[in-house]
This record gives C-alpha cells, sequence and structure tokens, in this order.
DNA sequence: TTGAAATAATGAACACTGTTCAGTAAATTT
DNA sequence: AAATTTACTGAACAGTGTTCATTATTTCAA
C-alpha cells in the first residue's frame, strides 16, 4: 500500500508547509500579525484547510512553540559545554536569558502569552523538556557538589529560571523604566543582574 | 462659568464610568472578554461613545492598570509596616508576589501583556513608581546598612523584582510544569522559593 | 423665546479575527 | 466507467477595534 505512505507523507509535508509559513511569520511580524488568514495566504490555500491539518489555532502555535524550543535546544547544545557543574549553570543562565532578548518573539510564544497552553493539559506539555531537564540536572549535581546555596534542586531550578524569566520578560514586555537602570543599557543592566546573582548563589 | 466645571465633572463621570465597567469586567472575566462593545453595552452606551472619552483601547486600559496599580499599593501600605529595612524588604517580596498570584487578571494588565504600553512612551510610565520608589527606597536602606550582598541598589531591586514577577509569572501562565514541584502544591513552592531568595540576599 | 452654534451620542460601516460547513473538485477504488 | 472516498474552498457566523456621517440634545446669543 505505496498510497497510504504517500498519503502519510503528504499530510506531513502539509503541516509542516502550515508551521513554516506560520514560524516566519512570526519571527518576521510577531504573534499579533499571525493570523491563520495570513498563514494561509502565504501558503497559498484557503483558511480552512489549516483547519484540515490542525483543530485549532492554538493546537498549531503548539508546533511552532515545539519549533522554538527546538531552537533553545539547539543554542544550548552549542552554549553549555563546560564540564564543572557550575560553570555549566552559569553557561545555562547567561546562554537562558541570551536567547530570550535576542529571540523576543519566540520567547513571547515560550513562556509569556496564554497561547497555546490552552490546547494541552498541564501534564502533556513537553515542549520544554529538555531544557528543562538540563537546568534540574545541573543544579542536581551543583547540589551534590555542594556548589550553590540551595537545599532542594527543585527549589533551585525554579528559583534560577524565575530569575532568568523575570528579566526577560520585564524587559520584552518594557515595564523596566529607564530610572531603574540609569545611564547604561538594558542589556548591560540585566548582565549585572546575572552576575550578582551568580555571586549569590555560590556558596 | 458653572457650566464648564459640570460639564466638566460630568466627562470625568463619563470616564469613571467606563473604567469602573471595564475594572470589574477585567476581574471577573479577564483580559480576553473585556471589550470595548461589551464595556459598552455595561454601561448602556454605544461602543462609538467610548471614542469620545477614550483615544483608543490602550489609553482606555492605561486608566485601569492606573487603578491596578492603586490596589497593589493599598495593599503595600497596608502590609509593609516593618521598621527594619531588612525585614520590610522581605515583606514588600511576600506582598508582592501574594498580590500577583491572587490577583492574577489585575498582574496581567500590570506586567504581562503588551497593552497598554504601546499607549505610552518609555518616560511616561508612571503607573508603577510609587511601588518601585518602595522597593528602591528600601534597598538602598538595606545596603546603607550592609544587610543584604549587593552592590548597587538599582540592580539591587531589578533583581529582586526579576524574581518575584518570574515567580509569578511563569505560574499565571501555567509554564511550571508538576514534575518540577513535586507533590506539594504551587503556592508552596513558591513560597519555598522567596524563603530560600530571602536567605541568599542576606548579608 | 426663538434661531444658531456647539456639544454629545449613535448606527452603520470597514477591515480585521477564528471557526464551521455545505458544496465542489480531484483522486482512488470498485 | 461508475461509485466512493479524500481534499479543498467560498461563504457565512460571530466576534474584534475603530471611524464617520448623521441625529439628538444642550448651550448661547439676539
Amino acid at each position: 500500500m505505496g498510497i497510504t505512505e504517500r498519503k502519510e507523507r503528504e499530510k506531513q509535508e502539509m503541516r509542516d508547509k502550515i508551521i513554516d509559513a506560520a514560524i516566519s511569520m512570526f519571527l518576521e511580524e510577531g504573534y499579533e500579525k499571525t493570523s491563520i488568514r495570513n498563514i494561509a495566504e502565504k501558503i497559498e490555500y484557503s483558511p480552512a484547510t489549516i483547519y484540515l491539518y490542525y483543530k485549532d489555532k492554538d493546537e498549531l502555535l503548539y508546533d511552532v512553540q515545539k519549533q522554538a524550543f527546538g531552537k533553545l535546544d539547539d543554542v544550548f547544545r552549542e552554549k553549555i559545554t563546560a564540564a564543572d557543574p557550575f560553570e555549566r549553570l552559569e553557561q545555562i543562565c547567561r546562554t537562558y536569558v541570551w536567547f530570550g532578548i535576542n529571540n523576543p518573539e519566540l520567547y513571547d510564544l515560550m513562556f509569556i502569552i496564554k497561547a497555546p497552553m490552552n490546547a494541552i493539559d498541564d501534564n502533556e506539555w513537553h515542549n520544554g523538556d529538555q531544557a528543562l531537564n538540563a537546568l534540574i540536572g545541573c543544579v542536581t549535581e551543583c547540589l551534590s557538589k555542594q556548589e550553590i546555596r540551595f537545599s532542594d534542586p527543585r527549589v533551585a531550578a525554579l528559583s534560577i529560571w524565575s530569575m532568568g524569566h523575570g528579566l526577560i520578560s520585564l524587559n520584552i514586555r518594557c515595564r523596566i523604566k529607564e530610572e531603574l537602570i540609569g545611564n547604561i543599557d538594558k542589556e548591560e543592566m540585566i548582565n549585572k543582574c546575572i552576575n550578582e546573582y551568580v555571586q549569590l548563589i555560590k556558596k
């Protein structure tokens, strides 16, 4: 039954076509402009066609989010290289924040906007697993070597992540007033915060 | 000229009517359901009328945001009472996170969603000033008494704020997986993070 | 008091959005 | 070649923010 396989393949190709269009739209125009109608127009199909491949917009965005997390994983694989766990933890923090600041639209979809978290129930969201496990594994190692001032790996992981996420998302959403950062630029200020934080958690 | 004053008063009353409707809508239904049309229906006016009092939706939401910050200020005035600066800093952290967790829709408007930050240019956003100054004042005092492990008050303020914001916003946006927090509930986990953080920054 | 000017409010429209569904066109199977 | 399954779409529904010509009301001057 070669036809069934071809059909299957074509179905996947169409899904790829859709999320490729969606992702490039996301990167170029951001979330607001990425509408079903715009995606449909880009791939030269009717809007209704997209609903033959995705149940709704959230399900589609979930796949785009998966791609976004894939990009984060790529960056992590490239930059998180240190053998020493604390050194690696520092690399994780800096790389994570770097990624967020330099990919605001992707970060938005991954961690800030509501969509596509309505599409999935809590225990089936696996998009962030790889990066999260990297962090948890790292802090666990740090703890066993007594290199960080935390008692529990989960508390440590959530705390560190929250710190990074806070810096990124306040910046992306323009909630950091000029007064607060003084004359230096925002990225420099964020780096200072990371520097201080790394010193704080170091044992 | 009593008429001019009455007109002025009536104009303000109408604006109040609009944001009152908007704020109750925000609290009951959240950002998504708070549309110009719904607000108009609630106050029994035409949608177009709202545009006689507000330039656009963002300008309206800016006023709602102002009210939300007012509520935060109220809570701060009630809960931030300690004379000792470090004790007060701890109160600020706990109160801030408590407010965010218990007023997710308001917090959303204040710090997470894009709107209404497009309505205002960077240097004219004064909605968060009071709370921010409370934080900056407090860390400055902590620093002068050498009670926290920071060197710069601005870095300290942004760091502490980011930590709190990270915890709240990751929670509100359902990005914290069950695995990460184990068997305890999320609020307890968040409290543990604050506890550890307070210890971290304590000198 | 009456007519003119200024103010206030609205209905209807525009250009969007996500989504559904009946109907058509194409491919596959019988 | 006919019947059936699959793929696709146009048009519609209900919603969004926003604008504007038109209408109703109020204020002011003669």
